[in-house]
DNA sequence: TTACATAGTGTTATATTATAACAAATTTAA
DNA sequence: TTAAATTTGTTATAATATAACACTATGTAA
């Protein structure tokens, strides 16, 4: 059963509510929409959040403490990740820019540290909300 | 009273701490740590914190819910930061690069959404860890 | 095929992080 | 000096996340 497309069956429930949904979803809100198939508890929620966010089919955005599917077709694995959020309707895109994702990949900090993963949320206010 | 450094009390009181830390602060060791000066409960630290926080006195890490001050002289408001953060033992340090900042200020998204803020998180073994 | 390791599930309880709401005191500015 | 704005103190509670344990399903290799 997992094998046909690798997402257990908490994993793939909680995968595609998040994937169909077009903001960002929160643990709870995500425990409460899945509870009619039998997904009760906190524990069930997170680990497959977990694994998803492990594996690169979701994000998690920090500042908000929610979740979002990859848009990114190449990003298998969340090691560089960049998102624009909109401070009034919290509308969240990922960004997919070849140069600025190249351009932080190769930042070398002054000390020395090697990085291996970063992640960048830009906020303002987006242009639907501009309009209003 | 809060003329002298435009920080009050509980504010001055918050700030030393997480200024003479060398590694970020959780809200609530931080309350554990006031306790003696009088700060009892979780609002005062927070309310503390969101002041600190918006004046660009500290700074949040996201990805770590923990706080440190500010070593950028010229970021009166934290409108475009970036840590870097090892994943060993958990040192953050803030990134003070001019041009990375002056890059990430000036990216343009292409759907058009003009940015007022950025905060950016790097991920890696510091070297300290590395020889270890 | 058995048996062993790895990953996933279900469950209860609890830890950690953060805010709501209200009354009182202090500071600032008109 | 009085009114507005900010800060404080306090109790209660909301929201986010993990520990720990028993059990089931799946993949692997003898």
């Amino acid at each position: 059963m997992y094998k046909e497309n690798n997402l257990s069956k908490n994993q793939q429930i909680i995968f595609d509510l998040i994937n169909k949904s077009s903001e960002p979803l929160k643990a709870y809100t995500i425990l409460f929409s899945v509870q009619k198939k039998g997904i009760k508890a906190p524990p069930q929620v997170y680990r497959a959040l977990d694994k998803l966010v492990e594996t690169g089919k979701i994000h998690k955005i920090e500042s908000k403490n929610a979740f979002v599917a990859c848009r990114s077709s190449n990003c298998e694995i969340s090691k560089a990740t960049a998102f624009s959020i909109c401070e009034s309707c919290e509308m969240v895109d990922e960004i997919s820019d070849t140069k600025l994702s190249k351009y932080l990949s190769g930042f070398n900090h002054k000390k020395g540290m090697k990085f291996k993963r970063f992640n960048l949320e830009f906020f303002g206010i987006c242009k639907k909300c501009k309009k209003d």
